[in-house]
DNA sequence: TCACTGCCTAGACAGATGTCAAATTAGAAG
DNA sequence: CTTCTAATTTGACATCTGTCTAGGCAGTGA
């Protein structure tokens, strides 16, 4: 789990170029339309919402499977979407696996839709 | 153009239930989720950019083909993704077409990564 | 009217994506 | 060791998506 070649995506440190602002490298674009890629799915989106909005921070996976009329391996697989886009990480524990939110990336993907008229140059 | 069937999309007025906020409806997600896929694509995301941050918030089609190795057609094809996803509005004025953002579009996707911890609840 | 240009639509096609059933791995408990 | 459960991986399948070529529509100008 969270093997070491999973991170890659988030624009990364620097980060926070608006899509208003300055033009976008052809490579920006390319590893930031991955992070929407994997946000372009109901049920991705409705998952990374479970898990960001649990009390303790952390979601099991035996509880995000009931809620979707879709088999184990269907939400295996998109919650594998998620994790190598870097948006949540996954950590054994027993039998069960649990997941949470990365914090960073949301955060970051929020100061892209910043207008240039609100950010100072 | 801009005809009244390319509207419905990002979250509407309301907006705001951040991603690590209340639990997604599986309408909402679905709704949202048609946002991301228009712009899970590297060339939409250029092309929303160089739109987006053109001084004077419009761009003629006829800038916006060139810096893309690809065709008319597809070029116009993703122009209307983003059109129907809410995020740019286009109107033919003479020979050419301009496109602009949608500012609204923009800024509500932002309220969507906040953290609950840094909003109060 | 005719020709030319800019943009869009229609249709076709290869490649990506979401889903499932079957098989596999990891840990817990007899 | 054996068996059971949780989760993932694999392989197959139908569907969706990005791209192209060919053709159509709109506006300009002779």
């Amino acid at each position: 789990m969270s093997k070491s070649s999973e991170l890659p995506i988030v624009p990364a440190d620097g980060c926070c170029a608006p899509l208003s602002g300055p033009p976008l490298t052809e490579d920006e674009a390319a590893e930031l339309a991955k992070v929407f890629k994997a946000l372009s799915d109901p049920v991705r989106l409705r998952l990374l919402n479970m898990i960001a909005s649990v009390p303790g921070g952390e979601a099991c996976v035996c509880d995000l499977t009931g809620p979707f009329e879709l088999t184990g391996p269907t939400i295996s697989h998109h919650l594998k979407v998620l994790r190598q886009a870097g948006l949540i990480e996954g950590e054994r524990r027993g039998t069960w696996v649990y997941y949470r939110a990365v914090p960073g990336a949301l955060t970051r993907l929020s100061g892209l839709f910043a207008l240039p008229s609100l950010a100072p140059a």
